[in-house]
DNA sequence: ATCCCTATTGTCCTTCAGGACAATGTTTTT
DNA sequence: AAAAACATTGTCCTGAAGGACAATAGGGAT
């Protein structure tokens, strides 16, 4: 177990060798820094107000040389996007600087065996968008899907990609007739007038479902 | 710092009580149970398998009951649409009914300290999700907007919506014929054929691949 | 002052979408 | 077995969409 620490603030080194006595400190990232960077059982914790260098792009290098690394990225304005952003890159966490002993030594027990750390404000942020994202608005979809046959459901899916009669009939291998009769009865069932009111509400609210 | 179950289940009960030796296990939400609920440092994990009631519902009545209560639920086949609909309910984590001792205990720690908690893989799909929501979609939006000039704007956001040229024309006082030259317009800056194009990327509320 | 971009509108024409009548065979439900 | 629902395809017709080829006028930029 060993912390390795990249920041240029002198303030900040204080406050983290008292949390964790053992860590060692570096201003970047460099070929002794990913040696140890190896280790089992490393956390790493950027600093995100390092001016040097882009945290992104000193956790994009680490991951690409140890890919297994645990990276967490400490910033004095936490926001958001930011986070996601750390997050997407590949960081195992992501908190506030100056957060409490206590509260670094939990986001260092929860990265080190393998999870992840969001701090209570953000997740909630993220559940609240995600919510209504996920579990409302499919369901609309859903729901809408399931009032179609199979059959429609296959041409209505085309449609609202934005495939034409003509198209979805080779996709499909029937007739563009055919592909009228079931867009039609689509509206029909839908309640809708034209295609792009089809492709609105089956595509809006994202279809999208991660599984 | 005490530990209350709620079950209907001895086997995990039997898992619990090893990794918690003081837990105090209940079947159900009653008036005992509240009342230990109100102690300080408390946390209340909720078997979502328990038939007599609905997890939901216990949770509801445990946070209205104990608004600071900090509850978790425990699933034996965690999925994210439960899980968010959990955590918007108020639950303050979110875990496998089977995990292993040290996670319980990593989860208790976090949430005893106002935290929140989800899985690794669940954190992982909301930061997927809400990374392309909240950072790229918008800009991907605004980006194609950007490419328009003011006028054109107007009217494609119109067509976006599923207006018809005649009805836009109306809506913004000028000729169909006008709408029609902004339309194509349209189309060229943006590299699409038809509005059904135009209307999918002015909507795309994150569209992209997965499929 | 000239050129480019934008906004506005015209006409003519082609293609596509979608409704109005259909019909026929298959599958599912009652 | 009869009825209802579904899948498939036809023709005719209307209206909307979108391209071709223009013209006019105003606002900035060089």
């Amino acid at each position: 177990m060993q912390n390795l620490f990249i920041t240029s603030s002198g303030k900040l080194l204080a406050d983290w060798e008292r949390t964790f006595p053992a860590a060692q400190v570096y201003c970047a990232v460099d070929a002794d820094f990913l040696k140890l960077a190896k280790k089992a059982k490393t956390v790493i914790w950027l600093h995100a107000e390092t001016p040097q260098q882009d945290v992104g792009a000193s956790l994009r290098k680490i991951l690409q040389t140890v890919p297994q690394a645990r990276a967490v990225v400490l910033s004095n304005a936490p926001s958001q996007p930011h986070a996601f952003e750390m997050m997407s890159a590949g960081a195992s966490g992501y908190c506030h600087a100056y957060s409490a002993a206590a509260v670094l030594k939990e986001v260092r027990s929860v990265v080190q065996h393998g999870g992840l750390w969001l701090g209570r404000e953000l997740l909630q942020q993220l559940i609240n968008v995600s919510t209504t994202l996920v579990s409302n608005q499919p369901d609309q979809v859903a729901d809408a899907l399931d009032k179609l046959t199979a059959r429609e459901r296959d041409v209505a899916i085309e449609a609202a990609k934005g495939l034409s009669n003509k198209e979805i009939a080779r996709l499909l291998n029937i007739t563009e007739r055919t592909v009228k009769a079931h867009i039609s009865a689509c509206f029909e069932r839908l309640k809708v007038k034209d295609r792009l009111q089809l492709a609105l509400i089956l595509n809006d609210k994202s279809s999208r479902q991660m599984n």
